[in-house]
DNA sequence: CCTACCGATCGGTAGG
DNA sequence: CCTACCGATCGGTAGG
């Protein structure tokens, strides 16, 4: 659309318009292979399962992807990448402690509640990446939960929250990456519902030193 | 030995005594496949992996299991049936809701953490086990929730938490499950400060409604 | 990206 | 519980 070129001759217009770049293809090989990984798992999920969702033939993945290692380390840097930009966008312009708190919960689930399966299969298929991959998944890891870090750093400054530890962040990472396994759309809570409570679980404003 | 008979004949007193019965070698094979379930999953994790580990040779499994379906499913329910015991023990005698909800928590930390890797199983690997399977293992799973449940509605009416819906005990859940995936014994923190933690992150005994 | 294929491995079984 | 084995499936590749 955006490249259509007026030149002086007629050009090949009927060129197939069908044929997707290859990008867009390994796009599409990586979502479908992000669902499959978290509805099945990394091992139950067969080559030829990916293939038959992209409508590809058993051997065509390869095409695009070394392995089948390659593609899990692929699916969970592309979820990692997409969680950094919306955390980015939430945070962007906020000031107060709070504020930023509340934006990163409602991204953090908005993240791993809607649309993309990426980010959840970094979470529960961990296990299955290899230890070559690792340390260039976790280097992407680290700077997602910084922000996280700061955050609850400055929370804890505000007297919004009595403790900043490590331990907390874990317990409050467990409570929002839990909710995949009980999450359903439409099931009776909104995600904004689900991001006030867990917000209510974590802040203790008018208590400074509990107990 | 309760059941051996003191008869007149000499009777065959050196049977060999390096035969175990057949109820242990089923439940070490139920041990050794959980902690192989839970470190490489279900699917990663062959019969053959199992069989050495007990050292059987790989089809000999199944003179105690029909099936590797079979396996995970008892596995799963043995976890339940521990962690049934180690919380009524936990909970015996005990009548102040806070005192109930903090042996639940220690008891189901202990679960989780130490020695066993049944639980676990049942929490990281539910997406394995069959649909036929599911419904005995969930009628287990259900008598341990009640008991969370009805002690979280003690809490509440002692006014020692805000909220005692469903959603709260899911992030409580979630904060507790997730702990498997970080915690290492002797990494700094004992299983009881992370308790404690626990409990401080739930109870807000002096503000009775918050924000 | 397809066709055609391979070696390896896996869950499971028969027969003792 | 072992031996010996089978059919099915899987990740991956060569050659186009």
């Amino acid at each position: 659309m955006a490249r259509s070129r007026e030149g002086t001759k007629p050009a090949p217009r009927k060129a197939k318009a069908a044929v997707p770049d290859e990008g867009n293809r390994r796009s599409e090989l990586i979502r479908k292979a992000g669902r499959l990984f978290l509805e099945k798992g990394y091992d139950a999920t067969t080559i030829r399962d990916i293939a038959d969702a992209v409508g590809m033939r058993s051997g065509s993945p390869f095409y695009h992807f070394k392995s089948k290692q390659d593609m899990l380390k692929a699916v969970m840097i592309e979820g990692l990448q997409s969680a950094l930009a919306s955390q980015e966008e939430a945070m962007a312009g906020l000031r107060e402690p709070e504020e930023k708190f509340r934006a990163l919960v409602r991204s953090h689930l908005r993240i791993i509640l809607e649309d993309h399966a990426e980010f959840p299969v970094l979470l529960y298929e961990w296990r299955a990446l290899s230890g070559e991959s690792r340390a260039e998944v976790i280097a992407v890891k680290d700077r997602y939960e910084a922000v996280w870090q700061s955050t609850l750093k400055e929370l804890k400054k505000a007297g919004l929250v009595n403790d900043d530890s490590k331990v907390v962040r874990l317990l409050l990472f467990g409570a929002l990456n839990w909710t995949v396994q009980w999450y359903r759309p439409g099931g009776g809570l909104t995600l904004d519902q689900i991001a006030d409570h867990m917000i209510d679980f974590v802040l203790c404003p008018d208590t400074p030193k509990k107990r």
